[in-house]
DNA sequence: TTTATAAATTATAATGATTGTAATTGACAC
DNA sequence: GTGTCAATTACAATCATTATAATTTATAAA
């Protein structure tokens, strides 16, 4: 954990910005709660756990920061909140999320299975592909058993 | 297009639901301007035009009705606001967009790419697909000629 | 044609996430 | 130590969206 906030820190300061005690204590909370999809003022009530004198707005300044910088992705699944996740080490993209539509819980996969489809954008569109994000909406293994069993 | 909007009414009444004047007139702008992807407050404007005396609010419910039988999907690119865009005839699924990060353009590819993806979602993960948002966010074919000449 | 009923709409207020602002603090250079 | 600039705080403001209560409209029964 030390090794990843020690890396967060080095990003920081190559674009002359500095790990202030606060945006320790929110990457420190985004570094727990990992497979979490935190929003906002999650991230702000579990950083006051540790930094009680902490403000709402710095957590935002703080997690648009870390956004900036591609430590963390801002993401959206349609709720009425932004959500922010660590982005995997060394990871050139988003990762994909499988979202429940009947739990609501998130999962992730971390494989990147588009870069076929992205060969075919890049040379059929002629669009020069940075990122993606691709969600799948659906029902989870454990809510197919459930409704298998009811039924 | 009247028989679009024909398609549509019959969809509504299926689920015992009534194309009022105001659901027409918000039918008939996304129509108009099935390029574009509209926000609430841009259709809202688009059908004052059409029917002075329509609420933000009637939009606003009505933007959900359609996004609810999926005769619109509803979109959200990272900027404050959800987009509503009509979908294609038949379509299964959500199209998936190309944003472009220099100018903010929004290209639309209707093919499907993901069936095979879907398919190891399906397979490895034990995840029922129904739906999936796709978004790639990159540089546009126009705006890597601009870069290439500026520089 | 009246009357009853439910759905839809309007205008407005309320909510809730996010951002802006002015004042204060803290770190670092001189 | 003093000045400077970034960062933070507390709070106000904003903006998209949703809820509410009153009113209107459509539909069907009498």
């Amino acid at each position: 954990m030390e090794h990843r906030i020690d890396r967060i820190k080095k990003q920081l300061h190559s674009q002359s910005y500095k790990l202030t005690p606060q945006r320790e204590a929110t990457v420190r909370v985004l570094l727990e709660r990992e497979e979490d999809h935190l929003s906002a003022e999650e991230v702000y009530l579990l950083v006051k756990e540790k930094a009680p004198e902490i403000g709402l707005a710095t957590v935002y300044r703080t997690l648009e920061l870390l956004s900036e910088l591609k430590i963390v992705d801002k993401i959206n699944f349609g709720d009425g909140v932004s959500r922010y996740d660590l982005r995997k080490e060394g990871a050139a993209h988003f990762h994909h999320h499988l979202v429940c539509m009947e739990c609501g819980s998130v999962e992730e996969i971390v494989e990147d299975l588009l870069d076929d489809v992205e060969k075919i954008v890049q040379d059929d569109w002629g669009f020069q592909v940075k990122d993606h994000r691709l969600t799948f909406h659906g029902v989870c293994r454990q809510c197919q058993k459930e409704v298998a069993q009811t039924s």
